[in-house]
DNA sequence: TCAACATATGATAATATATTCATATGAACG
DNA sequence: CGTTCATATGAATATATTATCATATGTTGA
């Protein structure tokens, strides 16, 4: 696979983008798959206004709490949403400003 | 779902990004969906490098030109990628910048 | 400590997805 | 026109993923 290396060794063949392995291409994909759900992504979008717990994310999407809280798991393993406990709730947030991006990226993508 | 809304009236309870409706969060679902593949992400990737013909792909990601063949039709499907006939061999390249970037963003947010 | 509430988790069933194999289509050229 | 090369496509299988149901964990307050 010429452009798509073992290693982050310096690439005779090409110059652009050389230093990316396989194995971090199967984690971009693993990062974009998670992204890939609706659900999931709905979770997101409620959290862009802000921190959220269970319950109120299941409000919002109306779903019930054991589809949400195994699509929580999921985004909180992948880092993409951070977890603080307040007595018996949970409240989530999104994790950085990349996830805001790149919803923001695709969301352009979409609209023209 | 009070964040998600079925059209794309003025939202009374919020004032950030009102305007994605339920059917919006679905297409962008969609379209992170095709990056999260590691076939597909790899053929993208390989495709930064400029247009490349179907058996170029299968000699890169050293994988069977129906398994390629199935996944370029995805990416063409969801036009990330474009296609052209010369002679008997069919050219792909990327369709646009934001495919470029849509990457870009994922491999930035990986890298930290 | 126990009841009530909020959330997490395991197992299961339904569905979606990717790859493979076999074959079809389509172009080039003798 | 028939063969060869390049690519596409359909069916089948294997695997992954999601939602649901039942239940477990953990917190609060009487």
């Amino acid at each position: 696979m010429p452009y798509i290396h073992d290693d982050t060794e310096e690439c005779k063949d090409c110059h652009m983008i050389a230093d990316v392995t396989e194995n971090e291409l199967i984690d971009l994909a693993e990062l974009f798959k998670i992204f890939g759900d609706s659900t999931r992504i709905k979770i997101l979008f409620d959290l862009f206004h802000g921190e959220k717990n269970v319950s109120q994310i299941c409000e919002d999407l109306e779903m019930n709490q054991s589809a949400i809280s195994h699509q929580l798991k999921i985004l909180r393993t992948s880092k993409l949403v951070g977890a603080r406990r307040d007595g018996k709730s949970i409240y989530y947030s999104l994790a950085d400003e990349h996830v805001r991006m790149i919803i923001e990226m695709g969301k352009e993508h979409i609209e023209e």
